[in-house]
DNA sequence: GCTTTCTATAGATATCTGTCAATACAGTTC
DNA sequence: GAACTGTATTGACAGATATCTATAGAAAGC
């Protein structure tokens, strides 16, 4: 852990952690929607199904097929994580394939992470 | 960046990242929470607050008095990111001073951190 | 084109959530 | 102990959300 000291002790950092410095409302309210998509246990095993596949696609009927939910609410759910950037998909044929958008996920991380702030 | 690849690739890491193996329904709801309590404007700027005081504490009345909000809503507000671990609280003589619990989120960063999965 | 399969949208509804006003509780000071 | 200040709880309510049923849209096969 070799954070880089700066003047104001944070500048080092291209994505801020949220624990620089106070974040402002317009930030706030960005970040509070993809963290909002992650706290639903749904969403979130939606999310830990799609990462652990082998090959990082999931097809949606597997996606419906592992939960007790019916397809439309999984499909609402799946839109939500997609409107919070965490997911894609893609269409093949009849079926729709997901995957994470790792980015997306690291830069959470990165937010969360205290040793770079 | 050095993953310990095993067998399976994953069991290195005792904090199991999101994406390693699909996670239960308790899993995903205990975390859920945790998400749910950051997905949020305004405690999301409560964190950011706390955390970014020099000292690390900080007094509930300036917490209040940063927000437009009324002293029963910030209230519930940290009621929440107390209930979800994400921050704690010590009274000292009549006033109250709350603090992050880095640990919780360390914990929730390398859950989403996707190069440790 | 018709049917079938897979996925998304629309509408309805019960529950949850964020907010406030009012009040209770805790600690200090007089 | 009475008054005051800081914080938490209660109760109420508008708005958001998770879920379902029903239906629409999209692609493939006949």
């Amino acid at each position: 852990m070799l954070p880089i000291v700066t003047a104001t002790g944070r500048e080092a950092c291209s994505q801020a952690a949220l624990i620089a410095d106070p974040i402002d409302d317009e930030t706030a309210a960005g970040l509070a929607q993809v963290f909002k998509a992650l706290g639903d246990p749904v969403r979130l095993r939606l999310v830990s199904l799609i990462g652990a596949r082998q090959g990082g696609e999931v097809c949606v009927c597997d996606l419906t097929s592992a939960f007790d939910l019916t397809q439309p609410t999984i499909s609402h759910h799946l839109k939500i994580l997609r409107a919070a950037g965490l997911i894609d998909s893609e269409r093949r044929g009849t079926w729709v394939y997901y995957r994470l958008v790792p980015a997306a996920l690291e830069r959470m991380a990165t937010l969360l992470s205290v040793a770079t702030g």
